[in-house]
DNA sequence: ATATTTCTTTACCAAATGGTAAAAAATGCA
DNA sequence: TGCATTTTTTACCATTTGGTAAAGAAATAT
């Protein structure tokens, strides 16, 4: 089980784990494989599952009252993929999660993910670090709305240089609040 | 010691303290005023202490690259003034907070607030729920990017009805990432 | 390989927003 | 009250962005 050590190496960025705990987070876990466009969550349902992202980019996204699809977030390797909030609180969740490219994800129930907290001593406060910094991340790293379309896009180049290169222009453009003819237009623009 | 209830009131909505813990926290606690224009902390300074909001309006803020003043968040009554995560990984700051209005908040060191931990059993559990709240209820109740200008207005208006009628209209226009001659046009249009 | 679909760019004009300036209104202070 | 300061509104024009449409490029499937 090569690719877990990825995601033991990130838990371990929040707190210690022993040879047996490490051994119980492996066995609560599951890899599964997206193909391009399949969803890892769903909107209008309770979220049932955690993901950590081995492979591949997939993004938040949600209808506006106008229909239009926006993307509010990237997820990349090396993150959850998780509505964190509405799976603590057991509420329906309002949007989607899904896979911009084939990706390659470690899985835990939700039963899972909450019951380590039986077998990993430092299980909450590790997941309640998890949860802080990637909320942290994603306001810090998201497009501002102080600032132009330009700057927002370059901002975006810098914070996800990778994702840039990975998923369709459109969801870039919802993310940045601007059309696609528009950022079309500032991409040529810069260079 | 009235005006100590609504902040035990707010912590007892993430979770249980008993008579003794909750004399602990009044005898961490002390009481300060603000007048409006005064700053509750500063950027470039590692945060020191922790404040709840007993009366006032306060906003969170920065100096943008070109030097303009941005909003990035206000914080009323019963909510908690801090930089919450630079406070615990001793960060400099990279924001300022005001009062918007004379403001009387209750006040923790650092210290005192970390230091909770021994006399409540169950401080890092609430502390954790309510510093992921405020990231949570920022995240939703902040401008979306995706929104044109009106409508970021309108939430607004949803979001923070009081708000709106106590602060300058200047710092909600850098909130709403618009400058105040536009919004003061859009006020026009809608009304 | 070819056809089909999806994605990106370009063009045009309308609408929204920014920048500068100044007037009007509201607030605070002596 | 009257004066000074701050805040908000209005006006003008330049710039940016959106909406519609269509062409070009790239990816995907047959």
């Amino acid at each position: 089980m090569l690719t877990m050590d990825s995601l033991i190496d990130y838990i371990l960025r929040f707190g210690d784990l022993n040879t047996s705990e490490i051994a119980s987070i492996k066995a609560s876990a599951t890899q599964i494989e997206l193909k391009k466009g399949e969803y890892f969550s769903e909107a209008g349902a309770v979220p049932r599952q955690v993901g950590f992202v081995v492979q591949g980019v997939l993004r938040g996204c949600y209808y506006n009252q106008a229909g239009e699809d926006i993307t509010r977030c990237f997820i990349a390797e090396d993150s959850l993929a998780a509505d964190y909030l509405n799976l603590e609180s057991h509420q329906i969740s309002t949007e989607y999660i899904q896979a911009c490219t084939d990706c390659k994800l470690i899985v835990f129930s939700k039963a899972q993910w909450e019951g380590l907290s039986h077998t990993v001593a430092a299980w909450d406060t590790i997941k309640n670090k998890m949860v802080q910094l990637c909320m942290y991340q994603k306001s810090r790293k998201g497009p501002v709305v102080s600032q132009d379309a330009s700057s927002r896009y370059l901002e975006f180049l810098k914070n996800y240089p990778d994702v840039m290169l990975r998923v369709p222009l459109r969801y870039i453009a919802s993310y940045l609040g601007v059309t696609q003819q528009s950022l079309s237009r500032i991409r040529k623009n810069i260079t």
